[in-house]
DNA sequence: CTGTTAGCGCATTCAG
DNA sequence: CTGAATGCGCTAACAG
């Protein structure tokens, strides 16, 4: 690195000081060290010569680096949980930290994971998080992160040793649900992942707990469940749209199932939202927003998960035990309803 | 962090040897220091001990930190530019070198720009990489990245400070309208973009190449341009479609728009790709490989392109200075055709 | 109000 | 073949 590095014993020199002084006045230490005459003069010279703290040195002494690592499995991979990525950069920054990301493939291996924590630990990270994506939302903390300042995100951990953040699913299909009811919708149709995984049946929850609560009779014939991509929603509403007592909205474990069942309406020649309603789940824009008419659909809180994680993180990084109460419960985030064009009232 | 920290002094008595020879072991120094016998006691001890490096220390030492940091702007935002970090930090891993993020806004000033930069010289990063997502493919290396080991990912630096990979849009054009001509079409229209991008022209250009070359002469009246969003695309596709010499095939500024000619073609029964064919340019495999039928397009090479910026970034670090030559003229990289179900022969 | 000093954990001369 | 000593840049007692 051609310009060398100007350090705080340049600046001392420079401002005729010692580095005590220095170090005092640039890390703002409470108690009125200096004298506004001095501060003034080290300020001064610091900004002329460019200077900026080396934060390796500086970690080494306060035992305290300013890092944070993000342990992500396969979620640099998947668009939609890119926002994690964000939301915990942002927050980070925030409290003046520093993220460090290691992406690890879905089907890391314990050895493997245990690995890249040592690769983080290594650099002194002072806290990790940990996203997942995976089947069982239930994990076990790697050996080598157990006591050390630990959030999940997407997860929750077997022991209860470090708290988790999981997106509310069954509030998420709640919201969707209601949207519908509340446009005047009886007869609403299910499309279902077939997976067993927390989504699918959390969804499903939401959505017979909310026609139960508005009295509506649950019909298992409204239900159908398929693999997740388009032409698994395409074949599966098919038969569902093409019955005499169709229903007027459909609900949608995702978006891409969404946009499957938009072709069989299309092919049916039913339009949308005037003859079906639909909502969809995820907000991937790029359906979503492109779809004609664009899909109202419920949000997965990634960035906000993110946050959520960072923060909770630095507070336990401070010792606030408190906080590792928070290991016992997995907390959950509100998956928010996001309104576009395919809900209207039932066709009469 | 609750599990202290053992270090190379605990390592060294627990073998009973000095430090100095427990460094040289670990470190892999090249001459045999040690004896064979007192390399396995060591080494033993260090297992035992689980012990791992202070990067920090280690770091402050050698100046050489093993981080190298990615600037990206609004790049954590864009779905499909994620695949650069993922390229990146898989190299950054192979070359045992950490991965540290910052991600800023599409607006940011110079200002933020250069006090971004500044948070990761502090860190004492190796080298910087500059992700843009810009109008203006040509940049300006902000003042406090000039003499740091830079590489620009979608960006040329204007000066020639720094070596710059960008996609070969024209070639990735080219790919697209050989597939299409190889296929047996003649008159193929081409959805552009309409604002003023090197996209929009290097597609533009790839797709009169490739006609010139086969003999096709170019029908102004095919080209249409708009903003690329799927509602701007079937919107300027639908007039193409229906004039009695309609095209054969088309092809789109992206899979957006693609998504629109889709929806344009149903509205007047034509299918796809029976009567008409169809590529996109992208690879959104969210809407590429959910639209029916799946669309072949082209592929950005953004992991390539995260690969390569830390390749030749480490090369820079380690002083190649015929790397800097790359500064130049920018390199460019392959964008590859994918191919689904999309293309067809012409109808007779 | 300000300066001296002693490490943080490690790599590296330089002597054995 | 091995060890003692020095300092990377900075913070924090502890003196003045």
């Amino acid at each position: 690195m051609i310009p060398k590095r100007v350090g705080i014993k340049d600046v001392a020199s420079a401002a005729g000081v010692s580095v005590t002084t220095v170090s005092h006045i640039l890390n703002a230490t409470p108690n009125t060290r200096a004298s506004e005459e001095t501060r003034r003069r080290v300020k001064d010279a610091a900004r002329a010569l460019g200077y900026g703290p080396n934060r390796l040195a500086q970690g080494l002494r306060t035992q305290r680096s300013g890092m944070i690592g993000l342990l992500s499995e396969e979620i640099a991979t998947t668009p939609h949980a890119v926002r994690i990525i964000l939301g915990a950069q942002e927050a980070a920054r925030a409290h003046g930290l520093s993220l460090m990301i290691i992406n690890s493939t879905h089907d890391a291996n314990d050895e493997s994971r245990r690995d890249d924590i040592a690769a983080l630990l290594e650099r002194q990270v002072d806290g990790i998080l940990w996203a997942t994506i995976m089947y069982h939302r239930e994990v076990s903390l790697p050996s080598n992160l157990v006591g050390v300042p630990a959030v999940l995100i997407d997860a929750r951990d077997r022991a209860g040793l470090a708290p988790g953040v999981e997106p509310d699913e069954e509030s998420g299909a709640r919201a969707a649900v209601t949207a519908l009811i509340q446009a005047g919708h009886r007869r609403i149709g299910f499309v279902n992942y077939h997976g067993d995984i927390p989504a699918t049946h959390g969804r499903l929850r939401g959505y017979r707990s909310v026609l139960a609560e508005h009295g509506i009779p649950f019909d298992e014939s409204l239900v159908v469940a398929a693999d997740y991509e388009a032409l698994d929603g395409y074949a599966v509403t098919l038969p569902l749209l093409d019955r005499p007592d169709r229903p007027t909205a459909l609900f949608c474990f995702n978006d891409r199932m969404a946009m499957g069942a938009y072709r069989a309406a299309a092919e049916l020649h039913i339009t949308i939202p005037e003859e079906l309603s639909i909502v969809g789940f995820d907000n991937q824009e790029l359906i979503a927003a492109n779809l004609f008419p664009a899909l109202t659909t419920v949000a997965l809180p990634h960035y906000e998960m993110g946050v959520w994680a960072v923060d909770t993180l630095v507070r336990i990084m401070n010792g606030h035990e408190e906080d590792r109460l928070l290991s016992d419960h997995p907390t959950f985030m509100e998956c928010p309803l996001v309104i576009r064009q395919s809900i209207a009232a039932p066709a009469l």
